[in-house]
DNA sequence: TTGCATTGTTATAACGATTCAATTTTCTTC
DNA sequence: GAAGAAAATTGAATCGTTATAACAATGCAA
């Protein structure tokens, strides 16, 4: 006997989803005592709520997103503002894996929303907040004094950014180590016998700017190294641009014999200009490099590399939001990423 | 005179935030004729509808999101499916770019759902079409029967995939040539004087692979050169390895003096490997490399890549994705991106 | 003046959940 | 068995929007 009988024509699946309405009418319960029974109120009888719960797991009853965020205000979305200079090779990446894997399961949607011109970096925020887009926020990137953090604090909407902020007020952070990374990169240096070093630091603007600077001037200044820290290359400048400028520097006199990069960019242009100006890493020159994607030590396995790990990074910022979603009243968690180094 | 009197006690922003019966009782209308006239409605007078218009304007309205999907059923949203494999150097950044930057100001808003373990691809498409959590699906990777494109055309919902199937109905897709690429990639290679070439693919079960292999191919077959298409390693294997058993070949007898990485991470691979084995590339070995991110070019300006605009492959879906949403009726948007040598 | 389009506006009922207050049922206790 | 307390349930209102159908107001022909 055949079973594929003509199927009633184009039955449309999420047409007839099931509602609180379908669980009331087969359970003969009312709406909200139904409504109330999955919410585990203790006043609904145990007996109740058991029932109540097996039938809508039985018709696969999940609650509508759009009537319970009309109705509660709660829009259970988590807004991640993506900025233009997520580092090119990795970073946003994992960072997004982190985030998604933490938010699942947790009824959070996570949202994306891009901020490229360099106009108005408050602007997605403050649609978000004043519209109630979403419940918290997420951003990277902080200068001592970030704007965008100041606003949120102002406003008391909840919020985790990846880099911590100068503001006496306290606020959700997850950050990595990069004091730590640069002291420990530059001792690997100096420990390899350089004599003088360059670090290729992020922009000005950059909370991160400054751990970077104290933990590698701390090393430099204990043994008295000579340093080189460029003005115009940053973190940001593109890598062929970087590989150029070093080509330059290694090319002229008093050439530096070591180099920190924190970022696979950096390393991957140093690398290469080195090549160029035939000279050879470990023996002419030194390069401690952070490692994001991990891709340099698969392709370096003797290069000296420190890994961030982003995608962890983006699992505590999710935590952190989630925790203080839940729990208003707590101190907002912060958490510093210690800098593993992969050599010794 | 000091300004900075004690603000009223914690001013919550939206929680006043104007709806359509704060403009009706400021214009005198009533909420219905309000709708209407924001929604163009052509019953509404001309003056009616600049009158409110105006007053929207003024106030900073917006509709509210969860109330409009309640009543309308359309979510305003477009999730992205998050590849575990999204490969390591810059594709997912790139396409989440692109995505979410021509998706600005549709009123779409972009929901990433991650998608890790290896058992049940379905299982977040299935949660989105049954529970109606948005409007349109965004994926990647394609097989020639793409379950998740069976169950999207099969259930009618709106999609665009990276890549395409093997199915006889249409569906919308953006995908890069890669025959192309590979084929054009394999005459540089002989025109290098390569006798042996070996092109790294992807896993059989993706679609993208017969692409590679048809151009691959056809220029090895017109100029009747050896090949070596390792069946082990693909694109997915994590870089050390490639590199490890790139080493191998490349020490032992018959090595190939060509390859074609349609990936940046193979690039680099292969480009440590033959460094270790004390080739010089562009001498003893000739490699060109599919480029993403663009850092491979920046990185070795000399290196023969071949540029994928992943950027530009978000965007294209995003606007097919639009389209299909505002035209039901419209014929799937397909388009296929050409390959563009950074070489002559 | 009546009748009948035409044009513009509005009251009302949803959409699917939550929550308050009111109601019904069950359990105690005398 | 009645009264009162406790426990369990429910009706109705609400969130902000849109769609339907009904309602006024105006113009025009007969």
């Amino acid at each position: 006997m055949r079973s594929d009988a003509p199927s009633p024509p184009a039955s449309k699946t999420a047409a007839d989803r099931p509602t609180l309405k379908t669980i009331a009418d087969l359970s003969g319960f009312a709406v909200a005592t139904v409504s109330r029974a999955l919410a585990e109120d203790p006043k609904i009888a145990e007996s109740t709520r058991r029932r109540v719960a097996e039938i809508a797991r039985q018709i696969g009853y999940e609650p509508d997103r759009a009537a319970r965020r009309l109705r509660t205000g709660r829009t259970m979305v988590i807004n991640l503002i993506l900025d233009p200079h997520f580092e090119v090779l990795g970073f946003g990446n994992a960072l997004l894996i982190g985030l998604t894997t933490a938010l699942e399961g947790s009824g959070y949607n996570l949202v994306v929303t891009p901020h490229f011109d360099d106009t108005d970096e408050l602007a997605p925020i403050r649609h978000i907040v004043v519209n109630r887009q979403a419940d918290g926020v997420i951003f990277t990137r902080t200068a001592p004094f970030d704007s965008r953090a100041r606003f949120l604090m102002e406003h008391g909407f909840p919020f985790v950014s990846h880099g911590r902020t100068d503001f006496t007020e306290e606020h959700s952070w997850v950050d990595f180590d990069n004091e730590e990374f640069a002291y420990r990169g530059t001792l690997r240096l100096i420990e390899k016998g350089c004599r003088k070093v360059c670090a290729i630091l992020p922009p000005k603007t950059l909370t991160f700017r400054q751990h970077l600077q104290y933990g590698f001037m701390r090393a430099v200044r204990e043994f008295g190294i000579d340093t080189l820290v460029p003005d115009v290359i940053t973190l940001d400048t593109p890598a062929d641009e970087i590989r150029d400028w070093a080509c330059g520097i290694l090319d002229g006199p008093n050439r530096p014999d070591g180099f920190l990069c924190p970022g696979e960019a950096s390393y991957l242009a140093i690398r290469s200009a080195c090549q160029k100006c035939g000279l050879v890493l470990g023996r002419d020159l030194w390069v401690v490099s952070k490692s994001i994607s991990g891709v340099i030590s698969q392709i370096d396995p003797e290069a000296d590399t420190i890994q961030e790990d982003v995608e962890q990074a983006g699992r505590l910022m999710a935590q952190h939001l989630l925790t203080m979603l839940s729990e208003p009243s707590v101190r907002p968690p912060m958490t510093l990423q210690s800098a593993k180094p992969l050599f010794l």
